[in-house]
DNA sequence: CTGAAAGCGCTTACAG
DNA sequence: CTGAAAGCGCTTACAG
């Protein structure tokens, strides 16, 4: 049975990829040359045999193979992400400002997708290692468990964006604390004194305390709070439960855009104004929020600057354990009572 | 210099990964053993002796070596793919479905964005290519000279979702024409006399011909349209565009969500109401699109079933050349004029 | 049922 | 400046 698919450039069928070994008969050299000229070193080349090299790269077609490279560099130039979900707007920004951070340096990105690989336990993690990875982003809250795991694979690791960072690792966040506290104290200062709470799992969030705590600070108590997953529909069905409380507040902070969108949908279905009936001020600053209507005052996290920190700090083993906390910034638009600039 | 590093659990920390060569030592077998027993074959192993390995394995905490595995098979079981952003969020559906697929099959997906590579010409073509890809698929719009690149790889290909399939591979679409034939001829039910098309770059796109073939079968004149990318931002900016001329359109066929998410939020800018002062039908049926206000009436594109078409093809290499066009299906909501099936 | 050995395509220390 | 050779960690045909 033949290998030759019809898939292929009938040309090319039948054609065996150029190895190495192909470049260095064609150009008259050895395989050692070869790999000196492609990768400029660690030896020297005279110009002219250099010049025969790339000749037969040219004429054989000859792409280098990155699998035997990284077999015998023991890394392979890649570098691993694990997402709950990269459908999410806000790690879909992250994983692509991940992606051109790493695209700079040289570096591909692999990315899992934990949602989708969460029946087969934590077999996804040790599978991504086997990779001969540069190096592993996590953007995903782990078990105690996997986080064991993930510290005992022998490859860096950075994690971002976690609730609980990790005193083992280097771990990259923003100040959720700060962050939620400047927007809870935003919705204050339009007025609004019964601003409730959508967010994620109990007691993991800095956002929830935030809340809590610029109210407390302005002699309010906490509004309504609903926590459950960080998905649109759990932000609908936070947004159908709050309407239907719509007397008990005047305003929400959300944990997350997505859930913003959620929210906002069921608010508006239930037939509330925003920010007329109940003001909406968000987190994370994804791209989309400009788009909502009306548009979403949002606390931003600076992603790409993030990313950029995860990579260096990925690449640079010298570095030791810490915790890295981003600014945040808030994005002023209409959703909290805001006028547009324009009017 | 040594390189263990201090991000890595200290307890590990200068502890060599295990290697198969370690295992069968400890369990006193040969290499070939253990891989007979990590890959079910292709030889029998006793099960006293399967049950040494299994311990040795456990014991070394043993991670096979998917480069090495790899390098000698000729395969990576993995599988590249080619999107233009996977921030968009039929990118990220299509990229989060064909990871699904994949995952099934116990393959990795390796994504890369064109759009923060472009810069290096077609170079990340190849070196994605250089990673023993099982098959790589295609959704990215990509040029002649790109097209032939891919062809030349050696590596199974299938194009998905492009306005002009290649019969020398397998494409997998959906019937753009009929899909907006069938929402432009919606809008008319609605009574909608100028409707106008707000889509990509010019001629290239079956949804434009779509739109004027409706219009045309019901005796009507194509409405304004706006073409440009499929950004938000050109969304948004079409919808500006629209806005100024109200006077010349009830209702707009959108050829992307992405597109209508932008273009509705100008509009609502512009004080106009939907779908009251202009009726929305978009494409693509993304998730979002049950939650912008008013939810959104749009042509669904069937992509679990494309993606797992996607891989099937890519697998099966005994199929040529073919163009597979999966049937969509209209969505009804508010955003065209269609009552909430609740009141 | 088990093992010795070749080889996948690279890189690089070593020798010239 | 160039090359012969070892070796990265696997898989598998071949032999027992």
């Amino acid at each position: 049975m033949t290998t030759a698919s019809p898939l292929s450039d009938p040309r090319d069928s039948g054609r065996k990829a150029a190895t190495r070994t192909d470049v260095a008969r064609y150009a008259g050299v050895s395989s050692a040359v070869v790999s000196y000229v492609l990768n400029n070193g660690p030896k020297p080349v005279a110009p002219a045999t250099k010049a025969r090299v790339l000749d037969a790269v040219a004429a054989l077609h000859y792409r280098p193979n990155a699998t035997a490279r990284a077999l015998k560099r023991g890394v392979a130039d890649m570098i691993g992400m694990i997402v709950p979900d990269s459908r999410n707007p806000f790690f879909a920004g992250f994983v692509h400002a991940i992606d051109r951070a790493a695209s700079r340096r040289g570096l591909t990105v692999l990315v899992i997708n934990s949602d989708s690989r969460r029946e087969d336990g934590s077999s996804h993690i040790s599978a991504l290692a086997s990779h001969q990875l540069d190096g592993l982003v996590v953007a995903d809250t782990l078990t105690e468990e996997e986080r064991a795991l993930v510290m005992s694979l022998g490859v860096n690791v950075v994690l971002v964006n976690q609730f609980r960072p990790d005193s083992r690792v280097v771990s990259i966040g923003v100040d959720f604390y700060n962050g939620a506290k400047e927007a809870v104290a935003h919705l204050i200062e339009h007025g609004r004194e019964r601003v409730a709470f959508v967010g994620g799992d109990p007691g993991v969030d800095e956002r929830e305390r935030g809340w809590i705590d610029a109210l407390g600070e302005a002699g309010l108590p906490p509004g309504p709070r609903v926590r459950g997953s960080f998905s649109v529909e759990a932000g609908y069905a936070a947004g159908q439960k709050l309407a239907a409380q719509r007397d008990q507040l005047d305003a929400v902070f959300v944990a997350s855009d997505q859930l913003s969108f959620g929210l906002m949908a069921a608010l508006h279905e239930a037939g509330l104004t925003i920010p007329a009936d109940v003001a909406v001020a968000s987190f994370d600053g994804s791209s989309e929020s400009r788009y909502l209507c009306p548009p979403l005052t949002t606390v931003r996290q600076p992603v790409d600057e993030m990313a950029d920190a995860a990579i260096d700090a990925l690449l640079d083993t010298s570095r030791g354990a810490a915790y890295v906390d981003f600014p945040t910034t808030l994005i002023r638009r209409q959703s909290c009572g805001c006028h547009p600039a324009s009017s």
